[in-house]
DNA sequence: CTGTTAGCGCGTTCAT
DNA sequence: ATGAACGCGCTAACAG
């Protein structure tokens, strides 16, 4: 292990102090021109790089955030990731990604975690799991280390949040599959204890209502987002008497389960049965029949919560304030759901 | 900022040294079990939680492992990462992943990053662009950095791989497409500088070969791995007065992108033109049309790359050996090629 | 069994 | 313009 040069190496080199050494590299005024260049070339030819771990430990600041998903392999979590990334990295943050799998357990240990290892901020998107108990984000308020929430968020004082407008979202898509003649519009659901699909459904739900359309609760069910989950769901929609003529997904993976079934049963899309999805996944638009989908702008979501995090922590800021972004989602429109 | 307890605040609170409550925490035998007991209490009471920032520069160890791929937007790299995560969590490990995009400068930027942030390894799958350079490495080999490639390697000494058999994958599929009275098979190829691609081909050309088939080097054509390229390639292959009966994709996306044209040509999948694409993305069973791939097991192969840096750093390791480890592909039989 | 001392690498007073 | 000394929080070596 060829040790790590340090200011005291190059500082010995010139017979000077580390001090010195220490304020010629933060390009202190009060350091002669002169020193200033001999040490930055001897830095250069010794290899030195500064050592972040004694800095954070001196300075209270790791230059490292904590960003924490349910998952990473869907394209919305990464692409807000990428969002994140390119906002923070510039700035000379690091990012540490950690992955709850819907699991309320790891999401604790996940929180407590990146605390231990000294981050400066979290941004977050809870998980399915957590829905109502605040304990888990307590550590993290009280120590005062900024928390933003993402999409799937909470409601607590003095954390901001940026979210999109789900219940605009799910309007727009009701009402499209309403203008496509559809009346009878299911809605595969998810946990609607989680804001984003309670919104979500009360978007579907008052489309239909404002359309004149009878609201039909039995339309309504609650899943997991998988494929599978949505092919059982929409089984028992098609072994209904009065089986519906379209379906509102809340998430793209249950949108293609739908399809699956409803394409197993011999049924068309969408002269049959209509499908819509939520999430605008690449997938959706690379089928052979593509799927209609909410776009929610992922990619912009993470760089203005990066944002939200880089005013928090720059603000030495004795008034904290709370900052609520609503991106506009935006429909689009594909084969699953348009008939003319 | 309600300030952070140390072992200082509650070594004065039970009139002690902080060297004994450091001791007492880390389970030192040497201490009576009543101090133990005592500081344990106290330290809850407090709420005390470990610095790990002093601790990594006590020891010279951050616990974070650097994890850096082209993209975490793709299945098969967010499944390794996962198989990294599962086998590091437990031990105590952070993981902080870094994307590429496949970009030289990114890769290097990021190296370096991870180096100042003080790493205990690095786990990574080299970017397409970063082929015959090793610059990029010399710095991470130079401080005695564990380095371990997956996937797509280099051939460094002393550093250790983990791969899987791509020539026996793509050996397999191409003998697979020859069983089902293929006669003329292209191949979509993509960089073969890096192993990973020229391993497929040469795995693909073999199995020609050795099935008495000839190989045409016309029907091989190298292209990223996307979508839309997957199209551009495959349009060429249509338009040849001579078309293949096949094309063995060395990606599921250019795979996806033939089958596409192929259909926008009124062809006929498999029965014109058979399609094989490679990673078994989870797109490729879901399609209505599915796909036949190669499976890479990726969270296996994240799983042993941890081990092997497990290994490396908790050998103290005078004698470091290279150790290359190689997976077996296999391949899933789907529609898209499957014609009886 | 426990206290004392020192050092990891850095930035920052307080002097000079 | 620079040096000396200290502290961030923790552990390890050396007492006793």
């Amino acid at each position: 292990m060829s040790k790590k040069t340090t200011i005291y190496d190059i500082a010995k080199e010139l017979n000077i102090t580390a001090a010195t050494v220490s304020r010629a590299l933060n390009n202190n005024p009060k350091i002669s021109a002169k020193t200033k260049e001999l040490v930055f070339e001897t830095a250069k030819k010794m290899h030195y790089e500064q050592n972040k771990l004694a800095l954070a430990l001196k300075s209270g600041k790791s230059f490292n955030v904590g960003v924490i998903v349910p998952r990473i392999d869907s394209n919305f979590f990464s692409s807000v990731i990428r969002g994140i990334e390119e906002e923070l990295y510039p700035e000379g943050y690091h990012v540490i990604i950690c992955q709850t799998h819907d699991q309320q357990e790891l999401e604790i240990k996940n929180i407590n975690s990146l605390l231990n290892a000294q981050v400066d901020g979290v941004l977050m998107s809870v998980s399915n799991a957590n829905i109502e108990k605040l304990d888990g984000f307590k550590s993290l308020l009280k120590k005062n280390v900024p928390l933003i929430f993402f999409d799937r968020k909470k409601n607590i004082k003095n954390v901001s949040t940026i979210t999109i407008d789900d219940y605009k979202g799910a309007y727009d898509a009701t009402k499209h599959l309403i203008d496509q003649g559809c009346k009878r519009i299911a809605h595969l659901s998810n946990n609607r204890k989680l804001e984003i699909f309670k919104n979500r459904y009360l978007g579907y739900k008052q489309a239909i209502i404002d359309s004149g359309l009878t609201f039909d609760e039995n339309l309504v069910v609650e899943s997991f987002s998988k494929v599978l989950e949505g092919r059982k769901q929409t089984k028992l929609f098609l072994e209904m008497d009065n089986r519906p003529d379209a379906i509102f997904s809340s998430s793209d993976f249950t949108a293609l389960g739908a399809i699956q079934e409803i394409t197993s049963y011999g049924l068309r899309i969408p002269e049959d049965i209509s499908v819509v999805g939520f999430s605008n996944e690449p997938f959706t638009k690379f089928m052979e029949l593509s799927i209609t989908s909410v776009d929610q702008s992922p990619r912009e979501m993470g760089r203005i919560a990066a944002q939200i995090f880089l005013e928090e922590v720059n603000n030495d800021a004795k008034v904290k304030s709370e900052k609520h972004v609503v991106l506009s989602p935006e429909l689009k429109i594909r084969k699953s759901s348009q008939k003319f």
